[in-house]
DNA sequence: TATACAATGATAAACATTCTCAGTTTAACG
DNA sequence: CGTTAAACTGAGAATGTTTATCATTGTATA
């Protein structure tokens, strides 16, 4: 039997279109997939989940009925014999919301044409209960599998959680905290090497850095790679020119003011984040000292905040919603594979904030 | 039959995971809270859909059951059955990520302890098929309703998809555009009057504004509004004084350097967002004018922005959060009443940006 | 021609609910 | 006390897939 598709297609329809009528409107089913193509509904099913046992032509002759109709899956029924939904999850805690924002913007990017569609959790750390939740939120709905971005992914109580229940899961973070498959590295460290080079390029020997808050892995894999880049230089980060941040805006402030306080000043300071660093910006505005003449001043991130201030930020570009579209697509492909998740290497951009040390 | 219930919970439980004993590790059904409850699957379903029709001790009796054994209905089945998910979607354009986020939390507030969860849906006007592609997304996950953002919410095309197929929405807006039962009206000419009043009991005559994206109805009533709060001081808008903006921190640089090289200059300026109200203090910053000495700068959302520029904007606080919730918990209720949708106030609140005009 | 293997089908059994409809209690009323 | 309407309850069908088990058919290779 040989295969004209568009003939077959119009054919289909019209056929199924008068069956619609005798029957009442009603949406459809495998079963009128099965009828129509003359094959049982097994093999619809086999052809439907890309199973690798179905002749080439069988397929077409599938595809082309689906297509006909118009067929699309009933998830539930799906799901209800199958055991899982066709849904993944993001687990999240990151405060900035243009990063939740743009990870969600990736995944469904990488879902897309998938059938899975995303459904949202953010959760607080704080709570006793934040781990139960999450569980019930994942049994509940019978996810697929949930991704999880810093800093919840840094959590083991909730890794621990995943593994128990057997949900497949994948960790966005700095550093390789678990299984290679179950892991995407963002390297952070490279960014703060690349924030190194730049500054010592031009000429800095007085380099300040404002962390994150503490015990997140990203603030101290920037700081290591920073401090690893000025080594190359000859250079270290002295204790007194490191000051203790919150990645907020206000706590880049007072940041400022202590490192601005300081004699011999910095004539540099990278911070661990775009908010600290528009912070810091913030101080040197009240004390009257602009950047980058008096200081170069560096963020990390390259969200919206980086060219909403003045001068604009250089800063590390962080492809946040490319990480997100390979993390959909390594959630997929992880039913069948054991590959290693991607590892992601962030950018130095040179805007005007940064310059030459003052002579 | 008389229910003790700490005694029976501990006896069931006890049954219960004898039986698990004999027949292997295994979840909860509605069958095993029958037989235990000694009722039938279908009064199991009208107590958990808290369905009228059920006595009181009997209804008893089967949540003691669903609770020792920690029974949860399984979605999917419940799903394929009732040819509805246990999802709500909320479907959006809005750029800014501050505002997505934040109403993701406030509805997944609304939504806790409803066996509920959100499903993302972000989409682009300008593609000509993304009302075809969010009626795929309804029906292949078969939503239980949706929750419409500006500026799609104000969308008729996406409306009468909705309508057309069935499917439960509230559109949040600035006005009335619907059945009052689908329109969840964020009042913004009301922000309006209170920047108008703001400004005019400070002693401001030349004032200016700034609009929003054209055709966006947020900034046409914020402008209303505003207008006629004017009207109350015997003000008007003068055209030479509204500068056209897009939302965005650039065109608010763009409109305050046109606004600035007005001769009699503003004593003024409303932006219809804070965005642009940060670039409208750029602007100044550029010229060495100085807020509020100079000229008055307020703005409207009371996002972040507005608290990491200097000085700190007034502006006019949106509940968005707050609206969320009340928009998932009319949702919900949508299924069995007709009430109108909620009404939403938003209040000024005064930062430096703004004070007495120069003398 | 025999053999192995890939492709396919028939059939029934899950999967765990809701829904239809009829049957049984219960309460109220004369 | 019987009657009747209303409240409550249950048996079994329906929902639309996947999965398991075998049996069968076609197809290429030795």
């Amino acid at each position: 039997m040989t295969i004209n598709k568009e003939n077959d297609i119009a054919e289909i329809t019209r056929r199924w279109l008068s069956e619609l009528e005798l029957k009442g409107q009603r949406r459809s089913t495998i079963n009128d997939v099965a009828r129509l193509a003359g094959v049982s509904k097994k093999t619809v099913s086999r052809v439907i989940n890309k199973s690798a046992d179905v002749r080439e032509s069988t397929r077409l002759k599938v595809e082309t009925v689906v297509q006909a109709i118009n067929f699309q899956p009933n998830v539930q029924a799906r799901g209800l014999a199958s055991r899982h939904a066709y849904l993944v999850g993001v687990i999240y805690d990151n405060p900035n919301p243009q990063y939740t924002v743009n990870m969600q913007q990736g995944i469904l990017e990488g879902l897309k044409g998938s059938g899975y569609e995303l459904v949202v959790h953010p959760c607080d750390r704080n709570q006793p209960d934040f781990v139960q939740e999450a569980k019930q939120f994942i049994e509940r709905q019978k996810l697929r599998g949930v991704i999880l971005t810093p800093s919840v992914s840094e959590d083991e109580r909730m890794a621990d959680m995943l593994r128990y229940i057997g949900c497949d899961y994948l960790r966005i973070a700095s550093v390789k905290l678990d299984d290679a498959k179950h892991m995407m590295v963002s390297n952070d460290k490279f960014g703060g090497i690349a924030v190194a080079n730049h500054l010592c390029e031009l000429g800095h020997r007085r380099i300040a850095f404002v962390t994150g808050k503490k015990g997140f892995r990203s603030s101290e894999e920037r700081q290591k790679g920073f401090e690893s880049g000025l080594a190359e230089y000859g250079l270290a980060l002295e204790a007194k020119y490191i000051a203790q941040g919150q990645y907020t805006f206000e706590s880049g402030i007072e940041a400022g003011h202590q490192l601005l306080a300081l004699r011999p000043m910095p004539t540099a300071i990278f911070a661990a984040n775009d908010e600290m660093a528009a912070g810091v910006l913030q101080a040197m505005r009240i004390k009257q000292f602009r950047a980058p003449d008096n200081i170069s001043i560096v963020g990390y991130d390259d969200f919206q905040i980086a060219k909403n201030v003045w001068p604009r930020l250089t800063t590390v570009h962080v492809p946040i919603a490319s990480m997100g579209k390979l993390a959909a697509e390594h959630m997929l492909a992880m039913g069948t594979s054991n590959e290693p998740g991607p590892e992601i290497t962030p950018w130095l951009i040179e805007r005007e904030s940064s310059g030459p040390p003052p002579k």
